[in-house]
DNA sequence: AAATTATGGTGTAGTTTTAACACTTAAATC
DNA sequence: GATTTAAGTGTTAAAACTACACCATAATTT
């Protein structure tokens, strides 16, 4: 009753995290320099095998939480990548996931461990495999997400400025955006908290804070509210 | 060289497809009444395994096929399934894609033969596992696409009415268009061809032939368009 | 042959949304 | 107190969207 199946092949399946982080301007992700078979001193995503008793969601999540030290960030399957060939070494089935991080809270110590490096997206190494083709995927993926759901904040602190916030979408976009139609378009969804304290550290004036306020944000949801923002022009 | 990886579990990876066809206005599956084991009796997507020398592509390529007659169609992956308990039997990974058909063009005898059955989404008996989360998702799936790809056209002849067209669009979103707006809204995207031919079958005056000319689509691409179909409201 | 019936086809006006654009404010530094 | 640098703010024109109602065509019936 429990071996419908055992005439069929097995194979081997891993999953491989796509992690974005936000940082100085740019967006950036994090890579392991592998110093181990296949493809040893090349670049790659962050992966693993998932265990006999975990699913595949799990087994991501162990490998971003032993890589980063951080549990419940937002973390969704991407694609899963199942080419004979994709993997020289031998067939093996990937599903990627894509990941988004408030990169001040990485654990750096784990980090170093395990030889990985935040790379910015504009400027990649030569990745293994098909990794490169994940990463183009999660990049599409997450404009289009941006666009319509309120996943932006992921990247950011918890309190942030307004231009924080713009400069995170004109890196996502790679567009250069207008600050008052940007703004009056995020205030108007009426879903982020303005805060009485600036932050002083990129100007003499200062910024306000601002914090994305989830339960407002479900409330628009309940009522048939749509997110959106524009990303088009400004030259 | 060849076996890096050979101290992990191998597992077995399967494919299930949620095939849609437009049909009588409403939109449909094509179900398999199981008669073997496992949940023999019950409905299921049609599905299969990989061969050794098969991509997940493929594999559903070929599930796909082998049912309708049906190649170089709509085929889209649409999420791999990974809990380890998903199938009673065993642990499966299953590795979900969507299809979209033209619903007079498949192969009758196949169907019959493998003891498939179309079925409105509106209307679906129990299926099997998590299959019901997998039409779910494709559906969800569809409703994004079709608002922003011109993939409503896999789903007609290819010759159709602009009343067939929105009667489409009203089965895929649940929701009544006003004519006048929808007919518009397409033709001011400039990728439909109208034909001389009437369509008769449905009225006594008789509906314009148009047809959907992926070169125009191509350019509008190009030039750097963006495909949308307004899908609120009307009372 | 006139009337009926059922579906196809078409235009406009009010409203909302979007895009473009420039100057003032605040506070630190010299 | 003059200068510098980033933050903050409002208006207007254009485009897109929504709502809405009547006539046309051709087959069928009387």
């Amino acid at each position: 009753m429990d071996r419908y199946y055992s005439h069929e092949d097995r194979q081997l399946v891993a999953v491989d995290c796509v992690i974005f982080g936000f940082d100085d301007q740019e967006l950036k992700l994090l890579l392991i320099k592998r110093n181990m078979e296949p493809a040893k001193g090349l670049w790659s995503l962050p992966g693993g095998f998932p265990k006999k008793d975990e699913g595949l969601d799990q087994a991501a999540e162990r490998v971003l939480s032993q890589l980063t030290g951080l549990k419940n960030v937002y973390l969704e399957q991407l694609y899963a990548y199942g080419d004979v060939d994709r993997d020289p070494g031998e067939r093996v089935v990937s599903v990627a996931y894509c990941s988004l991080i408030k990169i001040e809270d990485y654990d750096k110590d784990l980090v170093k461990e395990n030889n990985a490096h935040w790379r910015p997206v504009n400027d990649l190494p030569d990745l293994v495999f098909d990794h490169l083709v994940m990463v183009e995927k999660a990049m599409r993926r997450l404009r289009r997400r941006a666009r319509t759901q309120p996943i932006g904040f992921e990247l950011l602190p918890e309190k942030f400025t307004m231009p924080q916030l713009q400069s995170l979408y004109e890196a996502i976009y790679q567009k250069e955006l207008d600050k008052r139609n940007f703004c009056k378009k995020m205030l108007s969804m009426r879903m982020l908290d303005k805060l009485d304290e600036k932050d002083k550290s990129t100007s003499k004036k200062g910024a306000f804070l601002y914090r994305f306020n989830p339960e407002k944000y479900e409330q628009l949801l309940a009522d048939g509210f749509y997110f959106t923002v524009d990303v088009k022009t400004k030259k």
